[in-house]
DNA sequence: TCTTGACTAGTTATCTTATAACATATTCCT
DNA sequence: AGGAATATGTTATAAGATAACTAGTCAAGA
């Protein structure tokens, strides 16, 4: 559907490329032996209603209507389970969380954040990856996690303002 | 003194380090017609004493002894200020902030985060941009700004733990 | 000199984001 | 069934950030 993860700025049908994450999902869940419980998975599939970041307080509310329990840790906890296991990302830069697009696969997310819509892109980010090792192997530095964001404006926006 | 910007994990010469930074933000800000107030100075001296990144907070905490104001805006105004005007940078997975080691250079900084000493050093990050700016290309999107970041192990801190 | 406008600094109040700590329930294994 | 581990829920609070208003500063022009 969407092998690249990039198609989050194209049209395309979203109805099966949610349903295919969150196919995809349970099956890995499955796979090893995580437990995909009723709030985990709705709070997935809350993030895989749109391709936006959202934050844990509009994913509690969302909760919270459907009978889960209303305090912030429920939303909290799924969200940390979800990123934990390579189900989503955290947004550091919006203080928020979304749906991963390759779940299952080893990978360095590149976030692509539109400014005007709130759209957002997971690029692949292997080169990035690599010459961020590159800039700070020479200061001894060893890399174990990192965070790769840009904000600017997806294509579709771009017509608008320019 | 340090023209790389680098030398945050390396021993060196912290005073100078300090004054050469404040120097030349100070020579900036008088050719750019900025206005460096004394709470903009001192929140920026703040920032120099170490190669870490203060909270908000810290820097308020530590301005209100000094007899500047004790409210929140007081030092998110100052770090505003510093912020938007190339002398400190904004650290989003640390929620804090860090002077700047390239005041007046146009550049795209790497964070490199020692997650044992919360030590801070600043990678040139060009071909790091321009690796995401390749990334970004293939779907249409324009990069506006960018984070960078990346936590792990600084050389004095790999030693200990390996 | 006076005054006007832009900017700076301070305050109160509030909002948003996140976590600690503890109680209850569920699930899994033996 | 018993017991350990895991998951969910609650209360309470910590931590980070901003809106909106007031008042002081300073420089440029009438």
């Amino acid at each position: 559907m969407d092998p690249d993860g990039t198609l989050a700025f194209a049209s395309h049908d979203h109805a099966a490329c949610r349903d295919g994450a969150l196919a995809h999902a349970e099956a890995v869940a499955e796979a090893k032996g995580l437990r995909l419980t009723p709030v985990r998975r709705r709070a997935l599939e809350i993030l895989l209603e749109s391709h936006q970041a959202l934050g844990a307080y509009d994913v509690l509310d969302r909760l919270a209507e459907e009978g889960f329990g209303r305090q912030p840790p429920v939303a909290y906890r799924a969200l940390e389970f979800l990123v934990e296991h390579g189900f989503a990302h955290r947004i550091r830069r919006l203080n928020a969380f979304a749906a991963c697009m390759h779940p299952g696969e080893a990978h360095v997310p590149v976030f692509l954040i539109c400014s005007a819509c709130n759209g957002l892109a997971e690029a692949p980010g292997a080169a990035v990856a690599a010459s961020l090792r590159q800039a700070a192997g020479p200061l001894g530095f060893r890399v174990e996690r990192m965070s790769i964001e840009a904000v600017g404006l997806c294509p579709a926006c771009q017509g608008g303002s320019e």
